[in-house]
DNA sequence: TAAGCTTCGTAAACCGCTTTACCTGCCAGG
DNA sequence: CCTGGCAGGTAAAGCGGTTTACGAAGCTTA
């Protein structure tokens, strides 16, 4: 690999000239250029990012810290993380903390190692205050799609509240009156919030939130079902389910089809996400949209903006719509 | 941030010597040892990773070259081939190219210029001899999924074949003798094939292939349902479709609802991959499984190995099973 | 007692680039 | 004729490590 110098050598000026010249820091007459210009065509000369950051101590890249790469909604975020990261001649490190704190304080430890100029983290599970402790002194970092309390980071979240509450009032608006919840695990910011939408919703309907209705742990596949099947044996069962995720909701899917009931006809239910599974599934799901997109680039935008030294915004809500699919039909009273 | 030199100054050392004593160079006796290691935790020192790797010309990183990280297929790839890297202590510079050529070759440079020690590379396009230009005096390179033909370079696949002949196999036992096969871009690998492993299993059961029934285009689910519908408009239609990727089936099953035909009752349909929204659709798809933690663990065995200096196996296959849902039924002869 | 090993280290060059001075002509203005 | 400014550069000191080569004590051993 040509180096610099050799570039220098072969173009017949210094070093200096060619580093100088190469960032725009120098006005050079044109002889001079196309002689350096020559020399690193001739050289198939491409600098040392390495050498570069060493020496700058930018590392013009940022780190992205998510829970799972795997998990659809994640990868789809790393995608327009990493497309617009690129687009600011950014590159992105990525890790998977697999929902586990250790690995988590690990991965951004690394991603500090690894000289990142800053993190996009995404968390998804409540903070003990280690995670706060660890970023206490930190700028440079943007949370996305969950909290971390305690710290004045820049945020950007979805309107987890609005997305339930308009849940919950498309499943009023189509008569049910008794409605459960399923949600993640307590003490996440987006299942407090999606939970007082949904209360809201209820309240202002003058409906009753039964025992037993509310049912909150993960947002897996698995406790959708338990959940479910804990919903099926009550005496008085709901009419219609928001499931505040669509994991959650496929596995309630899977649990009322092995009991042998129908959606949307025995039971209604929307979901929360609008994961790209959510239209595949049968019945297609009704569920709340998350502009995955949006939030990628403003994640982004909030970290660049921190990076240039411009104040970012403490917190960016973007806004989430109801996406009418068939798992949700009027209200039919049980005949005789 | 503490270097190694205020390092070496509180332990009353030279630098070398902590240095040396981080890389397990220098035998040092327990005194000079417990100096240095209560140096490091009272400055918290932690080595500059951008420095080590400049001056050792290492970068303990490796880089992956995706069509797209938002597809589960690369998105769960790319979550074990991180965490197998993560094992061997290498980090994952991870690029999507969105399957254009273009991009790929600037992925690749970008790679190299961020000083990657070896790539693993998933290209999902037949290479028009570029990519095997630009790879050609390339060794540390592995090729994952599809192949690019023409350079010397370790390959980790799927046996394509067999699971094609496995799927099409399946739907000769159920009875099917007119079945139709959707693939991807002719010239790619994968489709190529899968291709032959369904005409295997036609000729040995010897059943023709009719004019009509292979249609490939590109993996996706439009092309699913565009090639469904054309299927559907021949005379004499298929009674099976063997989609040759879950997303080309996802389509099928759409194109199918659209037409008022049921599965399996009306068409029955053989998928390839097992993405995880396989068994989340309606009817859940039966499908080819693709071992994809086995994979990505092989590709980066394979690096690594190249890494150490060990030979490659220059190809390694790993096995694909039929994992049998609900999309395929007995053959019912129209009635009258 | 001198030669020769160990043991325990160190000096200094180097990785490839950036950046802060600073330098040398040459020309215009006073 | 002297001064100042500008065009067109350059030397050298970092950035924070690694690594090669060398060396001073202190102990054996012949």
């Amino acid at each position: 690999m040509a180096t610099l110098s050799d570039v220098a050598a072969v173009a017949g000026v210094s070093p200096t000239t060619v580093s100088r010249y190469l960032n725009n820091n120098i006005a050079l007459p044109a002889s001079t250029r196309e002689r350096i210009d020559a020399a690193i065509a001739q050289l198939d000369y491409r600098p040392n990012l390495l050498a570069k950051r060493l020496s700058t101590g930018r590392a013009e890249a940022i780190g992205l810290v998510t829970p799972d790469i795997g998990n659809p909604f994640f990868a789809q975020l790393a995608a327009v993380v990493e497309s617009e990261a690129e687009r600011h001649g950014y590159a992105v490190y990525m890790t998977s903390t697999h929902g586990d704190r250790a690995r988590e304080i690990e991965a951004i430890r690394r991603m500090r190692d690894r000289h990142v100029d800053g993190l996009i983290l995404m968390s998804n599970r409540p903070d003990d205050g280690s995670l706060a402790r660890l970023l206490a002194d930190d700028d440079k970092v943007v949370l996305m799609d969950e909290d971390v309390p305690g710290i004045g980071l820049s945020r950007v979240f979805v309107e987890n509240e609005v997305g339930a509450y308009l849940a919950t009032q498309h499943l009023i608006a189509a008569g049910h009156r008794h409605i459960a919840v399923i949600g993640g695990p307590p003490g996440l910011l987006s299942v407090r919030e999606r939970l007082a939408g949904y209360e809201r919703a209820m309240t202002e309907a003058g409906l009753a939130v039964h025992e037993g209705d509310v049912l909150l742990q993960d947002y897996s596949r698995s406790f959708g079902r338990a959940a479910t099947e804990s919903i099926l044996a009550q005496k008085r069962t709901p009419s219609a389910i928001f499931a505040s995720s669509d994991y959650l909701a496929v596995g309630v899917l899977q649990a009322l089809q092995n009991a042998g009931l129908s959606v949307p006809q025995d039971m209604s239910l929307v979901g929360f996400d609008d994961m790209p599974f959510a239209e595949m599934v049968n019945p297609p799901l009704t569920t709340i949209r998350q502009p995955v997109a949006e939030m990628g680039r403003m994640a982004v935008e909030q970290l660049m903006a921190l990076l240039n030294g411009i104040a970012a915004a403490p917190l960016t809500r973007l806004p989430v719509d109801l996406v009418v699919r068939r798992s949700v039909a009027q209200f039919q009273p049980r005949s005789i």
